[in-house]
DNA sequence: TAAATTTGACGTATATTTGCGTCAAATAAC
DNA sequence: GTTATTTGACGCAAATATACGTCAAATTTA
């Protein structure tokens, strides 16, 4: 067995928590500060900024990728990557909204 | 090797990390979501409300209270699970701040 | 006291993540 | 045309996460 169970979770929930695997890395959310602090495209080297190989950052690349919160044009032998503005507000939006549902002012524990 | 490269990370990083690997799954989000419904401590049994056994369940809360999320306090034979609201507000504030200085008004892409 | 309930600890199996080396394709530089 | 750069794809090993069964301690309940 030993399955993975998470289907059988609500579909939103499902989502949401693969959001926040996508940033739970430490790796990870450097490339988005990176990304953010150069306020442009970056081509390829990412890994110079990192204390990991370039194999293992372009794995986390993908992941960012996949769950649109980055893109990647190519320019010749050359990639560039950003941040996808809409979707990391897209993000937020969705996190914050989980995290308002859940913090209730008036929680009380007896 | 393969060993965990995370400690060659900003701390501050790190811990914000941490913070979203215990979101990142369904279940913590649901269980999360059933204490805040509730609105006050439960026994027990939250692996009821769930499609996981008990010990799974078990684990998942293990978790959340690594990381301080929740609160468990014994009383007799049973358990009492709470959110623990301050460490609720802690988090969302941490988060918001993660996203803010990342997601830039005037992120251009060329 | 004996039986039932509740729960954490422990062990185990599978799945997934993390990290990296190597290779091949594509393009640029010579 | 040949060589160098750049990058994704592929595969592998170790680490970690996920899911659960079983057991023992604690505590009610009978």
């Amino acid at each position: 067995m030993v399955q993975s169970k998470t289907e059988l979770f609500d579909k939103e929930l499902v989502e949401k928590a693969t959001l926040f695997k996508a940033l739970a890395h430490p790796a990870r959310l450097r490339i988005l500060q990176f990304l953010s602090e150069t306020q442009s495209c970056i081509t390829g080297d990412i890994s110079d900024e990192l204390p990991l190989g370039r194999t293992t950052v372009n794995q986390h690349l993908k992941e960012l990728k996949n769950v649109g919160l980055i893109q990647g044009h190519i320019e010749g032998v050359k990639t560039k990557y950003c941040l996808n503005p809409e979707k990391m507000q897209e993000i937020k939006v969705s996190l914050q909204s989980f995290l308002e549902s859940i913090n209730l002012e008036n929680y009380k524990c007896d």
